[in-house]
DNA sequence: ATCACTTATGGGAGCGCTCCCACCGGTAGT
DNA sequence: ACTACCGGTGGGAGCGCTCCCATAAGTGAT
């Protein structure tokens, strides 16, 4: 194990001054080999780096957070009510490519909760007391104010999600209208003919979205439109159960099912179970998020994955690039980032 | 929303010092203030808190830790090669349980990932800098070298589900014996005879304690223990899937299972199925760990429910113990704490 | 009134960095 | 040979707090 250069709490930690020392130069030098710059010379840089290597150095973030004013810290926040309705691996997910991301940057990762009143207080206090000099958000709804804030803060931010088309905060987002595009398609190809969708929220762009995509999909096999086949939901199971039971009174010859979302798909699932129809035999299923729960059904659950994993990566770099280029007055390279999803093919459909 | 006392990057914010002079006392008081001392009168006191709030002061997080060697955060260390293989709710419920009960403290949630070995030299690194007055640790294998090193730094740590029934760290664990005692004593209830259990890797304390669960609950019913109903798995579902087939040659008579997992249980529920088992009516089967797949399982699975938000909650509450034992050169009050597990029945059993 | 103590308060020193300016010597241009 | 410049370097000042010592003011016993 790595135990060279670690010391009990007791043993004070070699400070810049001790490395200067050690190194023969001045303090000013070894701040300059520390961060990087090309104002030293080879050999004083090789001298302060063996310095460093032999008496175990590592820089004290509150010294240096204090001296330049910056936290070296990303707040990722999620709204607390949110938690619990995630797509499960959603969260660990994002966390994850956030942290991979943040783990060559030096810049800690925060985990912030903005539930009540009172979270949400206590995070404007820590935002605007430069607690943090990014900040990512998870999962906001339209209407939160904390986007607004941040923007009026001056504080970077990325947000997971757009909002609408023409978000203005630096986004990432997967490409919800293709991959249900994708979905449709692949139910059409399939040979299925009556193919019914169950939306999100249509107050959330990305419901909306796969709405879209559903409805691309048919115009390009030259489909005319048919609203008997959409029912709007709400990406609860229960709203899934309840869109499926309308659509087979409304449209009993239905023989596929785009879900915008897994949950939805697994209570369509239900009601197609208590109505005698087999899956895939009657009706193809196809959800949304590839998430746990489309493994586990019964017959697994075509579904639409998102590159998650990439997303929190990808909002991790972003906020990176604008905090760099606000450095130098700069406008970010890119606004926003939209990718990939793809088909995952299962024996629902 | 909250916007008092919050202004744009540009203008500086408050210093303890400004704060002074508009209170019309020194710096050391309304430090003092701040920090709950009670050694300010009264009168202080509120004219403090009036111009405090006048100004909308926040204190520097990085000058104070600077000048009190803290850090005012608590790291949460998450072994990376596991996050994929947590139940799935679980990464999440403990996050919002530390992040509830950190919330009131004024300490930060950091998380950090302990994978390869560069990130882990990385992690001791910032430990060793006092980076984190405390550290969370989840899910680590018996073998992992992070407990011991974090013990020589002295740094206090709590973790997640006891490596032994002699954890030398302060812990927090659910109980799994009686857990599986439980779910066991259910199936014995609904007149179950041949009950079998699938294990989880025996190395590992948590499985080791489900498996003499299962024993005790049958000694309790007066059965003999029979070694041919054990079968030891993994954890995965393959490994349910493989144990539940040589649990079927070995013993056709069996007519319940007790999987040490919920990803077990989905595994052995494929097998009986390809079987032409019928669960429960041939079989009856209960899993553990009550997670997504247990909701979404044909028929919805029985599983005994961990307290994991609470146990997120309760390790913060340990780790903050422990340090201000430590500042009063104290012994943390309790060193381990185990929570009760519930049984959620469902259609399985 | 005097002393011994307690309580409330002010402010110096210093935490370990970054920033920046002054300075050094060497090189090139006139 | 003189000036102008430039890469490389040292070190003072200061970031905003906490800690602690000195001091002032108040209290009760002698």
């Amino acid at each position: 194990m790595v135990t060279r250069g670690l010391r009990p709490r007791g043993g004070k930690l070699p400070t810049l001054e001790e490395v200067a020392a050690r190194a023969g130069v001045g303090r000013g030098t070894v701040s300059r080999v520390i961060n990087g710059s090309p104002r030293v010379s080879a050999a004083t840089r090789a001298a302060v780096e063996a310095a460093v290597a032999e008496l175990g150095y590592v820089p004290n973030r509150a010294a240096r957070a204090l001296a330049a004013n910056r936290a070296d810290a990303i707040a990722l926040v999620v709204p607390e009510s949110e938690t619990r309705f995630f797509a499960e691996p959603y969260f660990s997910d994002i966390v994850r490519g956030v942290g991979a991301a943040l783990s060559d940057s030096g810049m800690q990762l925060l985990l912030t909760f903005a539930g009540g009143e009172r979270e949400r207080r206590r995070l404007a206090q820590y935002l605007a007391a430069h607690r943090a000099d990014g900040v990512l958000l998870v999962s906001v709804h339209a209407d939160d104010p904390l986007p607004e804030l941040l923007t009026q803060l001056g504080i970077p931010t990325v947000i997971s999600g757009r909002r609408s088309a023409a978000e203005p905060l630096l986004s990432v987002d997967s490409d919800n209208a293709e991959g249900a595009r994708t979905a449709v398609a692949h139910l059409l190809a399939r040979g299925r003919t009556a193919i019914a969708t169950i939306t999100g929220r249509l107050d959330v762009y990305g419901a909306a979205c796969r709405l879209d995509g559903y409805r691309r999909a048919l115009a390009e096999a030259g489909r005319a439109p048919d609203d008997s086949l959409t029912e709007i939901a709400d990406f609860t199971e229960e709203g899934g159960r309840r869109a499926m039971r309308d659509l087979l009174d409304r449209r009993p010859d239905v023989d596929a099912v785009f879900a915008a979302s897994d949950v939805m798909a697994a209570g369509a699932r239900q009601t197609l179970r208590a109505a005698g129809r087999r899956v895939p035999d009657d009706v193809a299923l196809v959800g949304f998020d590839d998430s746990a729960i489309a493994h586990h059904m019964d017959p697994p659950l075509t579904s639409v994955r998102q590159p998650i994993e990439d997303m929190g990566r990808a909002m991790a770099q972003l906020v990176l690039a604008d905090i760099a280029a606000r450095a130098e007055a700069a406008e970010p390279a890119r606004r926003s980032l939209v990718l990939p999803t793809e088909l995952v093919v299962r024996e629902s459909s």
